[in-house]
DNA sequence: ACCAAGCCATGAACAAATTTCACGGAAAGC
DNA sequence: GCTTTCCGTGAAATTTGTTCATGGCTTGGT
């Protein structure tokens, strides 16, 4: 009914004054917009604007649709401007889940130079997954996967973009503490510590005590990096995590990091999209990015 | 660009979860509907939405449209109903202007019932006018002019909508109060007080002293008729109004009305609007009720 | 595993709309 | 009074939108 081009007349012929040079500014004859607002005004059962001498006056209906028109064009413009980024690329939200904790760490590295070379781009990052990471993933609740258990499926794509080993936290005091690096059994009285998730998904029972038949003495969970260290340190447990991240805090605290068993826990992060998302711009340069980051 | 077409696709086809049920709400087929949308995307250089099995999974391009959809849509819609009433004259706003201070009185009668009536227009009441009446009538600045002295002019409708007769009024007390009217030299000596306007747009003047070729005493102007009969019931003046408006101040005040001449002095309002605006349903209403409204 | 049903895309034919062209009339400026 | 500047109108031309017919792909049932 009242459709966009009748607003674009209306905006043109107030400001222009006239409905030639209105015509003139949209690139049409006078006689289409004469027509366009006269069908217009046929629906509308009133008309738009009255002549005056040789000058248009516009009705109270025409005023209404005036201001219609100065408040909806803009909302065109601006919309056609957005998704033209969109369609280059150049902005878009970005929504990363996350699978593992201390993978947060890593990824708060990557998102700061990340959000200054792509400005228009929002990142949000997600953590908690009713059908897991790849639920997330296939239902669109995420555009991106960071884990270190890539589990391939068609229509995703994973790709490693960073290396690091898992290792054991303990206090500096602690009587492994001048090991190079120690085995389950050694560990058979100690309380350790983890996050908070299914023991299927933690290295350091699936690769670490489970292949040894052997388990700590106890097993407690704690939901954050910083309180968990702050345990350890305090002599009250050990716990594993990536070396990365021990070496950082071991600035400050008093804890040593020894490799888990003699060839260490070697482990990777991987970032997962979904196949059709590959050619996204801001998608495949926040993977890019990610691969570079460097942890001098 | 984006049509309002495009925008009811989007809503529809989210709302129906898929294109062929969108097009049965539109009454189009989906043929229509997927042309349409393609159109569209090759304009903005990216798809929409994407195929995903049998159904439709909107795109962030698309869900930016889906917002925007969802924004203008109902504003369209809301805009379409208000010039349909506006066109039915069922709805509009009135712009009454006034050139005589006791006519306000009278106009307030009038108003009243009027917005009863006609309850979604909008009556604004202008006083004051730097082209005179007809020149805000003429310039678009009210749509009615309420004046006792009709200035006929092409393109003016004017319309007599109630007579009464302007009298002089004096304190009870006064020396001429038991009269039946007054002549011209009996006010010799008195002071006259009148509204803040030229003596030509005073009939008190135009039509009573200056044909006697006399004047009061003294000239007094005052803005409010409640101060300016103040004023009188005080002793401290004499004023012409309005009969209907004294008798109804009279009630409560020591005043009393008296003839100008023997014959009185008869008066009318008016109203006058613009020729073009003569049909409009809610201003001929007005002009109708003006005419109704009585003084019981 | 195959079949039927449901959904969308595509190209050609057709219908409808928009736009232009050509002209006329009315007001405004010189 | 003449010219210029506007806008309105009808018919022709052009562009746009819609339908029809069809084919491909996915899903759910047997």
């Amino acid at each position: 009914m009242i459709e966009r081009n009748h607003l674009e007349i209306l905006r043109a012929t107030e400001r222009q004054g006239s409905l030639t040079a209105a015509a003139e500014q949209l690139h049409l004859t006078q006689s289409a917009l004469s027509h366009a607002m006269r069908k217009l005004e046929q629906q509308l059962g009133t008309p738009v604007w009255t002549r005056e001498g040789r000058q248009l006056r516009f009705t109270q209906a025409g005023e209404q649709l005036l201001g219609l028109a100065n408040r909806l064009l803009p909302q065109f413009e601006h919309a056609e401007m957005l998704v033209r980024q969109i369609a280059r690329g150049q902005r878009g939200s970005l929504r990363v889940g996350m699978e593992c904790h201390p993978c947060y760490q890593w990824l708060l590295k990557v998102v700061g130079p990340y959000l200054q070379q792509w400005p228009d781009v929002d990142v949000d990052v997600k953590q908690e997954f009713q059908f897991g990471g790849m639920g997330a993933l296939f239902g669109h609740d995420i555009d991106l996967l960071v884990t270190p258990d890539p589990l391939h499926r068609p229509g995703v794509l994973f790709e490693p973009v960073f290396d690091y080993e898992q290792v054991l936290v303990v206090p500096v005091g602690h009587t492994l503490a001048g090991n190079e690096w120690v085995e389950p059994e050694q560990l058979e009285r100690e309380t350790l510590i983890t996050y908070p998730v299914a023991a299927e998904r933690l290295d350091i029972f699936t690769r670490f005590f489970l292949p040894a038949h052997c388990s700590p003495a106890r097993h407690k969970t704690i939901e954050t990096t910083d309180i968990m260290l702050q345990m350890v340190a305090a002599g009250r447990g050990i716990t594993a995590l990536p070396r990365w991240l021990v070496d950082e805090y071991a600035r400050t605290m008093p804890i040593k990091a020894l490799r888990l068993g003699r060839e260490g826990m070697p482990k990777q992060i991987f970032l997962g999209c979904r196949e059709r998302d590959e050619s996204l711009d801001y998608l495949a340069a926040f993977i890019r990015l990610a691969r570079e980051v460097r942890w001098s």
